[in-house]
Parts: structure tokens; sequence; C-alpha cells
DNA sequence: AATGAGTACAACCGCAAGTTG
DNA sequence: ACAACTTGCGGTTGTACTCAT
């Protein structure tokens, strides 16, 4: 007897998800939390098979997910984990909360390795290519040709002052690499917030260890939140921190006021959160089509009124500690 | 304006590991 | 111990979108 597949594919509809669909997957797990993916669908009343909806869940729904490009930080990251870790995407993920393995993936293949190539390093194994070591001998070369003719050229006495030059010329960038290598994660994020270019050397990407980067509890996933209707619009992380319930008690609120508030107000805000990577809170998890989402499960109403869609400003997410097991237990 | 190439990313597929009876 | 089942992972594909011509 072979191995059943993992559902009848027969009248299961495939291909992208309708928000129709999300809104009856958002409702049953919300209802009944994350149990037996092969079962959803049919309770959920979806035409889809399990797998699909976990796919779609934990890839798109889940209320934990940053959305948007992976920062410099995070792009960091995703080369020096890949560097140790190879092709294990979920292992990646796994340091990098609010991301999945498949965004990673999908930014590696469309991104990163683009990158790597152009700066000669072969995003398999991480070393310099062929190319790119002829490259750096031919210029290590051409400087000590370039080295020897001015030595020829120019009197004892400017030489000393014209070989100090030229140590403090190398020792300019070795400089930079030397406090490159000796960063820490932490170093690094500083390093992303003023969006320094990608890594000069291999050296460089070797430095950012596994050992250095800070793992993440799934109940320390921060989730943005928003403020409740009544709540003041200067909400800080602390405040929210002391009471994770907020961010449960928000998304259950029936009317959902706070969302125009924030829609009339904060446009422009917006967009400078958006433009500003640099900013710390580069999440972007509260989209239009995630809030629609979320929207139309609260609310229910398909007709609804989608200009209210929630756009909470970057300074107006407190940080809410999700407990992983509000989620899985279906506790909402 | 039309169109073809390139890009980004959601979704699918098959396999393997883990779990259960 | 073993087969059936479930879940998760990594590779690949399909398609919508963007941009250059």
């Amino acid at each position: 007897m072979g191995r059943q597949p993992c559902c009848d594919k027969v009248g299961l509809k495939k291909g992208p998800w309708t928000a129709e669909e999300d809104k009856k997957l958002i409702n049953f797990i919300l209802t009944n939390g994350q149990c037996c993916w092969r079962a959803v669908p049919k309770l959920a009343g979806l035409l889809r098979c399990g797998k699909s909806c976990r796919l779609r869940w934990t890839n798109y729904l889940r209320p934990d997910l940053k959305r948007g490009l992976l920062s410099e930080y995070e792009e960091k990251m995703v080369i020096d984990l890949h560097a140790q870790l190879g092709n294990r995407w979920s292992k990646i993920a796994s340091h990098l909360p609010g991301r999945t393995d498949n965004e990673i993936k999908n930014h590696w293949n469309t991104h990163i390795k683009k990158k790597l190539k152009k700066m000669g390093i072969d995003p398999v194994t991480h070393k310099l290519l062929p190319n790119a070591i002829d490259q750096t001998k031919c210029e290590k070369q051409q400087q000590l040709q370039e080295q020897q003719n001015q030595q020829e050229s120019s009197s004892p006495i400017e030489d000393d002052t014209k070989v100090e030059n030229e140590n403090d010329k190398n020792k300019e960038p070795q400089k930079q690499e030397t406090s490159f290598e000796s960063s820490t994660i932490n170093e690094a994020k500083e390093q992303d917030q003023v969006m320094t270019p990608l890594f000069d050397s291999l050296e460089l990407m070797n430095e950012f260890l596994i050992e250095e980067v800070p793992i993440i509890n799934s109940n320390e996933i921060l989730v943005p939140c928003v403020p409740s209707s009544s709540s003041n619009t200067t909400s800080t992380s602390s405040s929210s921190n002391s009471n994770s319930s907020n961010f449960l008690e928000d998304l259950l609120l029936p009317d959902f006021d706070w969302s125009h508030n924030f829609n009339v107000n904060n446009n422009i805000e917006n967009n400078n959160f958006n433009e500003n990577s640099n900013n710390n809170i580069n999440m972007t998890l509260w989209d239009d089509d995630f809030i629609r989402s979320w929207d139309f499960v609260i609310n229910d109403d398909d007709d609804g009124d989608r200009n209210q869609v929630f756009e909470a400003p970057h300074n107006q997410y407190p940080k809410v500690i999700m407990d992983s097991e509000i989620w899985a237990y279906g506790m909402f």
C-alpha cells in the first residue's frame, strides 16, 4: 500500500489565495488555533489541501511576520548564517524573527546571490571566485609597480614621507576592515542604521558568528501593535510590554475605531516611515493587505469601508511580547 | 502605446523526518 | 517493529509586476 497523498487533489483549488479564502483561514485559526492542518480546509470550508493552508498561514497570514524587504542588517545575518548553515533556510529563518524560510530563500535567490557575485564571492562556497582572486592579484601587482616607480623617481627624504603616506593610505582601509572584523552583531546593527554598503570582504562576513546571533524565542517575538482607541498616541514600548494582552484586546475591538484615527493623521508620516529603512522599527507588518484581512475578519463585512484601513505610524507601534501559546491554542 | 525581458515572490511539489497506533 | 500519517523543509515553478526599448 503506497503512501497516501497529503490531500485528495480532485476538486481542490490551486494558485493564488483570494481574500475570501484568507478570511476563512484566519477566522478558523483564530477560533480553533493551529492544529491538524489536514483537517483545516474541511473545517474551515476551504477547497485547499492542508499543506496549502499551512503554507499560506506560515508564510503570509501569520501575525508575527515582518513584511517588506530585508534590512541591511538582516541581509548580513542571512549571508553569515548561510555561510555556516548552507541552504538550511528554516534554520536561518529561526535567527530572524518575523521572517520565513521562504522569504529568506527568495531574497537569497533574487538579491543576495547577485550581490555576492558582483563582489566576486561565490554564493555557494562564500569564497572569492577565481576571477576575483586574479583581479586582486593584478591589483596588488599594479600597486607594487606604482610604488616602485614612485620610489625610483623621488628623493630619499621625500621617500620617507611618501612611504609614510603610502602606509597611511594602506592603513586606512585596513583600519576599516579590522574595525569591521571586530564588530559584533550590535555594531553591525549600528552600521546597518547608517546604511553601510554590503561587505567589503569575505573576512568581514565571517565575523557574524552564529554564537553572536541573538536567538529570539517565539514568545519573545515582537509584534507591532496598535494603541486602543482611547489610547495616548505616544504609547511606549514599555507600557505595552507590561501587558501582552493589549494586543489581543485591540484585535478584538469590535469597531476598530482606532483604524481611521491614524489613517487621517499619519499618511505623511507613514511615507517617511516606509522610506526610512534606518529606523529601528522596520516593520511593515500591518500593510494594507494584511490589515484588510484582519479588518474583514473582525468586522465580517466584505463591503465595509476599505478606506478605513489601519495605517499606524512607526512611532505608534508599541512592542508586545507575543505569547506563542495564544496563537497556537487559539486563545483569541 | 505595445511588447519583450527581467525581477520578485507566492505557491506548489516531492521528499524526509518525526509521530502515532 | 512497522506502516500510516502529519508536518516541515528545500527546490522549483508560475505569474504579476516593472522597466527598457
